[in-house]
DNA sequence: TCTTTTACATACCAAACGTACGGTATATAC
DNA sequence: GTATATACCGTACGTTTGGTATGTAAAAGA
């Protein structure tokens, strides 16, 4: 049964997720600069009482809007392990070639709305202190959780290094894509450079899979 | 000799040079966002007239730091050539590792004032379109002129492209970094990830060199 | 000498910013 | 019924923003 109380939360709950929505619209619309209340509130039936409400500060919205896309991620892989994750798809099956995982992980996951709105936080992270404080744990956190669908149980602390350090080596080429694009009018040129990654990495992710005994 | 019109534009040459500088060192301390003209104005005895007078709004004096930044590199490059970039300086001669020439190149280069206030413009230049019409332009000569730096006459067309790609993953993993840096609060580990990386991409640039006859 | 240009200074502006706060409606708890 | 908590609304506040308008001093060119 479905009591009054739970539908004025759930009608909360709804009021939360749409300001979390246009924020993440905003950010990867605007940038983190233009990101203001007022703008977020154009793109959302919401009042500035509301959010205000459910967001004392702004930085209270751009915590909530972190959490987000830290347990968006995270859901991915839960739903889709082991066979989510990029190596581990080309690993355990023989659907595809790492460079075409490669290339829809960038496509689904990085260059997207949501994708785009993470960098910004992250860069701004970076030079707010405020936030820094309060998001960095959570992003440590986060990073140790992922490295966890990737390392079986068993494995010796060199191999554990390892792996840890080649899932680093992809993320934050992956992530470096985001400015790389600048420098490129032509969007097929960007997937063209992740395909050139994913044959040079290619032996080191047959490392890992040996290692972990797959 | 010195005319005083020479010490009249010198003055000016300098107050540019000195907006731009705190510029940088804004952008490197706060971010792009809370980058404003007054905060750039109190690293610097310069009145705010001045500053209008040099760099008539917000966005040109943005440009301006950006063309100083890009030709920072390029002189970097000019000066050491062909000894100054990494991949260059271990294929050129045999002292210290590919892994030792990247460190530096992220010490000196990407993890310092310059590099990450280039990197807040970047970040800022995919939403603000405005400033993208005049930047990126710019970014994609600047682009081509490195590869030139790596590109000894000769090469067929498939070389050509090969060590194009290998480079700019090269330098997208060096700036995805910057973002990686967030998720890390010891700072070495910053160093393992990057000799990792350049163990991983020692073969192919031994290939490179074969490439170029060198 | 007179005019123009360059370099800089001061004062001010409208707009936008994040935040605070008083108020209404509705639900639960006692 | 009364107290309390939640969800939401709308206005007003003080500050900061990027930008402009107007002025002065000095050197250059006519």
């Amino acid at each position: 049964m479905v009591s009054k109380l739970d539908k004025k939360k759930q009608r909360g709950e709804n009021t939360r997720k749409a300001l979390i929505k246009s924020t993440i619209d905003c950010l990867d619309r605007l940038g983190y600069a233009e990101t203001s209340i007022n703008r977020v509130l154009e793109g959302v039936d919401v009042s500035r009482g509301a959010l205000m409400h459910h967001f004392p500060s702004k930085e209270d919205l751009v915590i909530g809007t972190v959490d987000f896309l830290l347990s968006r991620i995270l859901r991915h892989y839960q739903q889709e392990s082991p066979n989510s994750f990029p190596f581990a798809q080309v690993t355990h099956s023989d659907n595809g070639t790492l460079a075409d995982a490669l290339v829809t992980y960038w496509k689904n996951i990085i260059d997207t709305p949501e994708g785009r709105a993470f960098s910004e936080i992250i860069m701004a992270t970076r030079t707010d202190k405020a936030l820094s404080l309060r998001i960095s744990p959570k992003l440590e956190d986060w990073n140790e959780q992922l490295n966890q669908f990737f390392l079986p149980p068993g494995l010796d602390e060199e191999a554990i290094e390892d792996v840890t350090l080649t899932l680093l080596i992809w993320r934050s080429f992956i992530r470096g894509m985001i400015f790389q694009q600048e420098f490129h009018s032509d969007p097929d040129y960007i997937e063209k450079i992740i395909r050139k990654f994913a044959m040079i990495m290619e032996p080191h992710l047959r490392l890992v899979q040996t290692q972990s005994g797959a």
